[in-house]
DNA sequence: TTATATTGTATCATTATGATACAATTGTAT
DNA sequence: ATACAATTGTATCATAATGATACAATATAA
């Protein structure tokens, strides 16, 4: 759930050094991919955040565009890369291209801690736009990699997100708006359950999304209406009361 | 409504020339703008291309991002500069991003012909990622100016849109399908619309717009109960029927 | 057996929507 | 004048969707 690494300063400056080589040739100058990572765990909507190596901030999942690659291939390698998770769900849902958006911040004045002062056409002071991506994980098969900027990596619960480097915290709330959305048009919400739940469960789901409760006959009703649930054997917890039904999505709503 | 301009092989060659000697040092690497312009005319929804010089063919109005302007900034000063317009309305909703989205097209072979064979680095052998947003306008005030690239500018209606350079088509329909929706949650409608219409104007929008038929009495209804017509005098205009009510929007639903 | 918590379903009122009817109005034709 | 055609504004009816509430049916603990 949480993964935390140890790193000195002459490792995360070598890993810096060592990136920044390797990065001139081979990707998109200017365009950076961002990511806001979402799981549903505890009746709770998460984000995934990593937490920038000697700093004591967080900053969403992010990588760059290689020459070779579609921009969502791309987001797709950045997901495969921090999270360990193939075939996820992906949507691009905003730009972010403000042209301080990424100047002034704790992770310039730590470069230049660690390397000294930049010269103006070096890499960490290009002017980035960010092509933003979210994605619906199922949390518990999230699996991170190491990587030399970020040291520890941890699920937010979304009510609690901390001030974020950059303008993430502003790219997080539009992609709440865009799932939001998304879950009503889309029907996005199997992305983010277990195979099997019950309907309280995807309740608690769509309340974390929407962040207000819904009435649970009402909602009921209008889930069973729509045609992508299966009703399967009861559940019996061992609780004191009724046995919930389990359900599962029939077929994948997205596909056309 | 339509604008035509005759250039010369060798005065299109300096143009391109000139615009790349600025451009390396002003704009963002690999980073462009489209936009769609959406305009309402003769109760057909429009959207304005441009004919790129020297070929047959059309392509959305774009630009480039300057080094010291905001993304937003940047599609506002391209729709300046392509419609003379200020105050106009803009949302982004796209960014492409196919490796080849802009290779093996006309107007590689056009620059290769003009400028002979381009070395591997050169400005249009980038890779670009494209921006795209799209604009509501009053075509009537529409005045373009002219610009070395493109000699022609013309509205086409969104049905009869021909096949454009690039992935502009693909980028096109995007516009429309965000256009849908906006036109429903963001009521985005006054924008397209002149000052005062009749009740059956604002239908033919709302038609071109979801490209099918809406029942007259329901539309009513439903415009009238959304509380943001207001109502002004009857518009007679000399047929031989009941004369419409004019309506125009009371207050942008877009300010919160 | 009783009590408690929760679930599944039914019901009713209200609102929204689709379909249709019809009177009112404007100008033209007779 | 009168009849007529075209279109508009509004009403009405049936149906569907939604909000609010009631209540019987479990499942386990006491």
């Amino acid at each position: 759930m949480s993964y935390l690494k140890q790193i000195s300063d002459k490792e995360l400056k070598e890993g810096i050094e060592h990136f920044i080589q390797e990065a001139k040739g081979k990707y998109v100058p200017s365009v950076t991919l961002d990511t806001v990572i979402f799981g549903f765990h505890d009746n709770k909507l998460k984000v995934l955040l990593l937490r920038f190596a000697q700093t004591a901030h967080f900053i969403l999942p992010g990588g760059y565009l290689s020459k070779d690659e579609d921009l969502d291939m791309a987001a797709l390698r950045v997901l495969r890369e921090r999270t360990g998770l193939d075939n996820i769900f992906l949507e691009q849902f905003y730009t972010s291209g403000k042209k301080n958006r990424t100047s002034n911040s704790i992770v310039s004045q730590l470069m230049k801690d660690l390397l000294g002062n930049l010269p103006a056409d070096h890499w960490f002071n290009q002017r980035f736009v960010s092509v933003c991506y979210y994605a619906l994980v199922d949390d518990t098969k999230v699996n991170p990699k190491p990587e030399p900027f970020f040291t520890e990596f941890k699920w937010f619960d979304i009510e609690a997100i901390p001030v974020l480097l950059y303008d993430h915290n502003l790219i997080v709330e539009k992609a709440l708006k865009r799932l939001q959305t998304d879950l009503d048009t889309k029907l996005v919400g199997s992305k983010l359950m277990r195979d099997s739940f019950t309907m309280n469960e995807l309740q608690k789901l769509y309340e974390a999304v929407f962040q207000h409760p819904f009435v649970r006959t009402n909602f009921q009703r209008k889930m069973l209406s729509l045609g992508i649930l299966e009703r399967l054997e009861k559940q019996y917890t061992g609780k004191s009361h009724k046995a919930p039904y389990l359900y599962r999505f029939t077929k994948d709503p997205l596909e056309d």
